[in-house]
DNA sequence: TCGAAAATGTAGCATAGGCTACATATAGAT
DNA sequence: ATCTATATGTAGCCTATGCTACATTTTCGA
């Protein structure tokens, strides 16, 4: 995105929300990627834009952008696949979503609702939060 | 951002969070606003920027857009101030944000964590989601 | 095996949202 | 009344994320 403000008073009630939004489609990709591995043995370009919903130029751009970031490697024609850093970011990305989604359905969310809003929220749920959504939902099994 | 994919097929799991980013910021300013508004009489660019932890000249840029979007006014050197539309807006990401700050805590999570959270959540929440947030809160009183 | 359809990739363009550097206006102290 | 510190505004540059249009590979059926 650029620089960091130079930022000599304090502030920062939104900012780890800002930094917060670049890793958010990061973890959509990686995520997806994970997926399509599991479920079809590969993860495509095409597929993965069509299941985000974007042209197909802006998921390999996107990809392109993920290589650099060293969460995933491809070869032209080849498809993705996720390096040691991309699969533990979408391992952890997974385990925030379920949790999530668990929480909102416990919370008496429709499955629907659950999973579509759980996609944004996910993203932006702290260690803190999510060790508390673990024991909440532990504390009424 | 652009137009629009062509888009044929189905998809849309991703696509209202995307769209919902677009809003987010546009909801981070005009709830800043209001509180600036009802709280010191006046809602100036240095201290907007100030309490969202950017440059002046982003939140200028930004309060461009915002007045762009219908939802504020401002003049050179005169503050911002909000039209019937952002006062809506803000109002409507003060609840939700309000809300999720509860439920949160309700599920353990503790103020400072649930207050910084609330800040990524809040945007994402469905209608639906806040209802069921209401009842559940409702329901444990 | 070869040719067309589908998948991939590239180029070029746009907007949002950041920053720094510089210019201008306002306001407060003297 | 003036001068200076502070607030505002402008310009220019950058990256991320989108899209469309066009080019190039692959793949698959005939």
């Amino acid at each position: 995105m650029g620089k960091l403000p130079a930022e000599g008073t304090q502030a920062r009630r939104f900012g780890k929300t800002r930094s917060a939004q670049s890793t958010a489609l990061h973890e959509d990709y990686v995520e997806l990627i994970a997926d399509l591995l599991e479920g079809e043995g590969e993860a495509r370009p095409t597929d993965i834009a069509r299941r985000l919903g974007v042209s197909h130029a802006t998921a390999i751009k996107t990809i392109a952008r993920l290589k650099r970031a060293g969460l995933v490697t491809a070869r032209p024609y080849r498809g993705v696949f996720l390096t040691e850093k991309g699969r533990a970011l979408a391992d952890r990305a997974r385990t925030r979503h379920r949790l999530v989604v668990d929480v909102l359905r416990a919370l008496g969310v429709s499955t629907e609702s659950a999973e579509a809003d759980a996609e944004g929220i996910e993203h932006y749920v702290s260690e803190n939060t999510l060790k508390a959504f673990a024991q909440f939902l532990k504390s009424r099994e």
